[in-house]
DNA sequence: TTGAATAACGTTAGCGCTAACGTAAAATTC
DNA sequence: GAATTTTACGTTAGCGCTAACGTTATTCAA
C-alpha cells in the first residue's frame, strides 16, 4: 500500500519512504498498471470522442480545442470516427462502456435508439457537440443549424437574391448540413420563392467536391440561378475557382455563400460570404462541461452558441 | 467460463447455451469489462497514436488512413497531440505503457532519450511515421524530408532561380520542416548560391501564417529574392494571395513553391508548385505494419516512400 | 458392450491494484 | 507520565475476467 500511495502521490507516506520507493521503482523498471487501477477503482479516466470525420476541419478544430482540457485533467482520449454511420457510433459507445470510460463525446443529433438506451443507463457522462438540441442525452454544446441556415437565407433574401440553389452532400448523409439547407430554403419560401436547384456531391466534402458540384450545376442549368449556398467554405472556394475558370463574374453574375468561417477565408483577397461557427468555443466549453459533470459538479444541460454572419465579396445587393 | 466463452465468441459452447447466455446478458444489462479482460490476459487492444498537431491536415490525413485499419482489427485508438513538444510525447508514452497498449504510433524523428528507453524495454510495438529514418525504434514508414527539399531545390535551380528564400515556422519547432529547408538550401549551395532570406512565422502553420510571412518578407526585402519555398501548400496559398493583393506577378516576378500536395491544390486555377506527399499511403501501410508486428508477423523495419514533385503555375523557367 | 475420443461445461487461481480497516510508533495534550 | 491524537505503514479482500486444467456427458469405433 505504501507503494500504491507513493506512486499515486497520495499522502500518508513519509518523504524518506517515498524516495526509497521511487528509487526502487526506477531500478526495478516498475511500470504501474492503469488497467489494474481502473479495475480496482471502477473508473478509468478514459474519455471517448467520436466525430463523423476528421477530413472536415470543423471536427479537427473542435477536437483540438477539447483535447487540451482533457489533458490538463489527466484524461486519456479514446478516439473514433463514425464516417456518418450511426451503427459505427453505437459500436463505439459499446466499446467505451466496456472500457468503463468516465465520459463520452458524440456529434449531437441523431443516434440509434440502442445508443441512447445504453448511454442513459450506464454510469458515464455524455456530451453532444456541434448540433444544439433541446433534448440532449445529458450535456450539449452546439449551434442551431436550421437557424443558422435561415439567418443566412434571410440576409440574402434582403439583398435581393431570388433564385437560390444549394450544393452539398447527398441527402441522408450529413443531417446538420440538411438542417442548414432547410433553414436557408425556408427564408426564401417565406417570400414565395424556392430552391431552383440542388446538386449532391458524393465522397468527402472538400475543395474538389465544390468545384465539381459547381461545374455540374453550371453545365446542367446555366443561368437559372443567381445564388449558390454551399456546405462549407472549402466547397464554396472550389466553386469559386470553377467560376473563375469559366470567367463567371462573382458576385456580378452569381452570388456564393457558405458556412463555417474556416481559416482559408482569412487570407482570400475575395472573401466568401459565410457564417463563422464558434468551433474552438464549442470544444473548450464542451470539454469543461464534461469534466465538470464527471467530477459531479452540476452543469447547464444544453448550451446554444451563435454563428456570426460574415459578409464577404462573393455576394452583393441585387439592385 | 461459458459466459466468458459465449461473450467472446470463442468455441466450446453449444449454440443453445450461447443463445441462453446472450439473452440473459441482455435482460440483466450485462456489459463485459474490457478492463478486467485486459488485466486477465495482460494485453489490451489499445493503440496509442501521437501526432504533433491536428491543425496541420497532414496529420489528420495520415491518422484518418490509419484509423480504418485499426478499426478492422478491433483496436481502440488512444489519441494525443504533442504540440511539437517531446516532453509531452514522453508523458504520452508513459501513459500508454501504463495502459499496457498493444502498439504505439509516434511522429518519426527526434524523441527524448527516456522515451526511447521506455519503449525499447517495454512489450509494445512501436511505429514511427512521416519522417523516414535509418534508425527507427522498431518500425518506420515515412519520407526523407531532407531529400524531398533537395529534389525541389534541384528542379528550381534548373529552372534558373538564383535568389531563393524560405518561409516556415521558427527554428527548433518543426524539425521535419527544417530538414526540407536544409535540403532545399543545399541544392542552391551546390551552385554557389545561398538562401537570400528566411522568414519565421510563429503560431499555427496555416493560411494566415503564409500571408503574414509573405507580407513581412516583401516589406523588409522588396526585390531581393526571386523565389519563396514555403512550409506547405496552405502557407504558400496565403503567400500567393498576398502577392495578388500587392499586384505582384506570380510566377512572372516571383516564384512560389511548397510541400505536401494538399486538397486545395486540386481546385486552384493557378496550382502551386509542390511535392505531393503520400499521406494516405503512409497511414495505411503504417497501420498494417503495426498490426502485423502486434500479431507477431515479421515486418520490414523501415519503409521509405517518395513524394512526387508537381509543377504548378507559381514557378516558371527563368530564361 | 466397452474403452477411447470428443464436446460441453465447471472450478480454481491469479492478473495488479486500491478501499477499508488495522496496528504500531511518534507527537501532542493535559 | 498517562491518555489522546496523529502519522506512517501493513493486511485483507475483492474488482471482473480468463488460462489452465478438471469433470461429466455424448459419440463412435472395435
Amino acid at each position: 500500500m505504501s507503494v500504491s500511495r507513493a506512486m499515486r502521490g497520495v499522502e500518508g507516506v513519509s518523504a524518506a519512504t517515498r524516495a526509497r520507493i521511487l528509487h526502487a521503482a526506477d531500478t526495478l523498471r516498475y511500470s504501474p498498471s492503469s488497467v489494474a487501477g481502473a479495475l480496482a477503482t471502477a473508473n478509468s479516466s478514459l474519455v471517448g470522442v467520436s466525430v463523423p470525420t476528421l477530413q472536415d476541419s470543423v471536427f479537427s478544430d473542435i477536437f483540438s480545442a477539447m483535447r487540451s482540457t482533457f489533458e490538463r485533467n489527466k484524461m486519456q482520449t479514446v478516439f473514433d470516427t463514425t464516417e456518418y454511420d450511426n451503427e459505427r457510433e453505437e459500436a463505439f459507445v459499446e466499446r467505451m462502456l466496456a472500457w468503463r470510460g468516465a465520459g463520452i463525446v458524440l456529434a449531437g443529433g441523431h443516434h440509434t435508439p440502442r445508443t441512447r438506451r445504453l448511454l442513459r443507463r450506464a454510469n458515464i457522462s455524455v456530451l453532444e457537440i456541434w448540433s444544439w438540441s433541446t433534448d440532449p442525452i445529458e450535456l450539449c454544446v452546439g449551434i442551431d443549424h436550421e437557424e443558422s441556415g435561415y439567418a443566412m437565407g434571410r440576409r440574402l433574401v434582403e439583398m435581393g437574391y431570388r433564385r437560390p440553389s444549394y450544393i452539398g452532400p447527398q441527402p441522408g448523409f450529413d443531417r446538420r448540413a440538411e438542417q442548414r439547407c432547410r433553414g436557408f430554403t425556408r427564408a426564401f419560401e417565406e417570400q414565395g420563392l424556392s430552391l431552383v436547384r440542388q446538386e449532391w456531391v458524393t465522397g468527402k466534402h472538400s475543395f474538389a467536391g465544390g468545384r465539381i458540384g459547381m461545374a455540374n450545376m453550371l453545365d446542367k442549368h446555366g443561368p437559372a440561378f443567381d445564388l449558390v449556398y454551399f456546405l462549407n467554405d472549402h466547397m464554396a472556394f472550389g466553386g469559386l475557382e470553377e467560376c473563375r475558370a469559366r470567367r463567371i463574374d462573382v458576385p456580378g453574375q452569381l452570388g456564393l455563400a457558405a458556412f463555417n468561417g474556416l481559416q482559408i477565408n482569412d487570407v482570400l483577397h475575395q472573401p466568401i460570404t459565410t457564417s463563422s461557427s464558434p468551433r474552438a468555443e464549442i470544444g473548450e466549453q464542451g470539454a469543461r462541461m464534461l469534466i465538470g459533470a464527471i467530477k459531479g459538479v452540476a452543469q447547464p444541460q444544453s448550451v446554444k452558441l451563435e454563428p456570426v454572419i460574415m459578409m464577404g465579396e462573393t455576394t452583393k445587393p441585387q439592385w
